[in-house]
DNA sequence: ATTATCGCTTGACATTTATCAAGCGAAACG
DNA sequence: CGTTTCGCTTGATAAATGTCAAGCGATAAT
């Protein structure tokens, strides 16, 4: 781990908190190590070591069953995973594989259960980022039984695009299968989804998206902060 | 709130290990109360004012949007909910409704807060209680993403089996109707879902199950602890 | 006892979503 | 530079799921 690693650690929700001698008794076990697109962090099943950080780069958490396999969140900077699990002393739910070149802290699970015994701040970060995670699969779930695919895709657009900035022009960040996984639908489907959104003023070749009826979308979308915003 | 609901409390993972002090502090402001079947607890979109406790009884927590309604989860006997809108301050994501007569007791959510700050013991099982229904949501969009509706009613009645001493028959805890929206389908598609399952040796009728053929509704049903087991 | 209600089931049908196969085009590679 | 690969798209088709309407049967209400 590098020297200067540890400001933009110390920086992040889970760690501004608390006492200099906690955060220097977490960080002193810790590793950051660079990983290569499509490494695969953690494996479904198996016992979880490390609570895991993204420093820098993007994250898929996946899951698969029976032959199948599902894409469940993409996790970009200043993210956390496996907090649960790594509380719990439990197995991993999910996998974890690199999307592009990456930068990870990994903090033994031992010393994170240790320091939260010990540092209130800390254990009190941790309880919101938790709730923080449980909402947004609570809003996930919402997503996936109240609404179809085309308005799940329609909410998804609205959401990135006021995430970048509110302009009418963004690019997607993710690849296009990748979506399709996340929004509970295959590659094809996602395809017609962009086509049937034509007639609200949706603009999508490549990764590059042009919203040009905004209001036209949202009266389809019908996003509500209740599902669709990440806070709150 | 009667003296004989303290011990019944106190006995609850939730509070079983936190100092006296702290729980009476806790219990002084909690209101227990009985409430008819039907009745709305709490509403989607309100502010957080008291963490619920299920005493005796079943509440319903469902999510609507648009007109449309889903059953989210169903809490018996032992089961919190909002915890997470509680210790983030933040609306309610979801409504809740009693199913049958159940005994509720309401924590204000600023007394847990502060005994959150303050009690160790409590604060660790915060966490634990959060982290263990974060899973259960994770294993539900696993279910409701990598399994047909068929899939998932044949592993919720192994569970249920499971759950309710392994007998190969028993009896369904739920309305068929509200089995089928946890499900994530329609009564019709699940009535048609019961028929389809009948080859595999499975025989309803009214609230009653029987499983006949245990090994190929487990061959059909291929169900894994990574999401049908509550625990671990 | 009679009637009304309600949850469940069934059938016919519509819609949504997935699958399979083919082709296109940009990026990667030899 | 040509070739290959790969992600994306499209069309045809199949499967899964939802909708609508009707009827059944148990329970509740009159």
């Amino acid at each position: 781990m590098r020297d200067s690693d540890i400001p933009a650690i110390r920086s992040l929700p889970l760690f501004r908190e608390m006492a200099d001698e906690s955060f220097t008794e977490l960080v002193r076990g810790a590793y950051v190590q660079n990983f290569p697109p499509n490494m695969e962090l953690i494996v479904e099943g198996d016992q979880c070591d490390f609570l895991h950080i993204v420093v820098d780069g993007t994250v898929e958490l996946f899951a698969n069953w029976s032959d199948r396999e599902t894409a469940m969140t993409i996790l970009r900077e200043g993210a956390t995973f496996i907090l649960a699990a790594a509380i719990r002393d439990a197995p991993n739910l999910m996998s974890g594989r690199t999307l592009e070149r990456s930068r990870i802290i990994m903090l033994p699970a031992e010393d994170v259960r240790r320091v939260f015994e010990k540092d209130h701040a800390f254990a009190r970060a941790v309880v919101m980022e938790l709730a923080y995670c449980y909402r947004g699969v609570v809003k996930g779930v919402k997503g996936l039984k109240l609404r179809t695919s085309v308005e799940r895709l329609a909410n998804y657009l609205l959401k990135w695009q006021k995430k970048l900035g509110g302009n009418s022009q963004f690019s997607l960040p993710l690849e296009k299968r990748r979506l399709a996984s996340i929004l509970g639908m295959t590659p094809e489907n996602l395809s017609r989804s962009i086509k049937a959104l034509r007639p609200y003023g949706v603009e999508i070749s490549g990764q590059s998206v042009k919203i040009t009826k905004p209001d036209d979308l949202k009266t389809l979308a019908k996003p509500t902060p209740l599902i669709d915003d990440p806070r709150s």
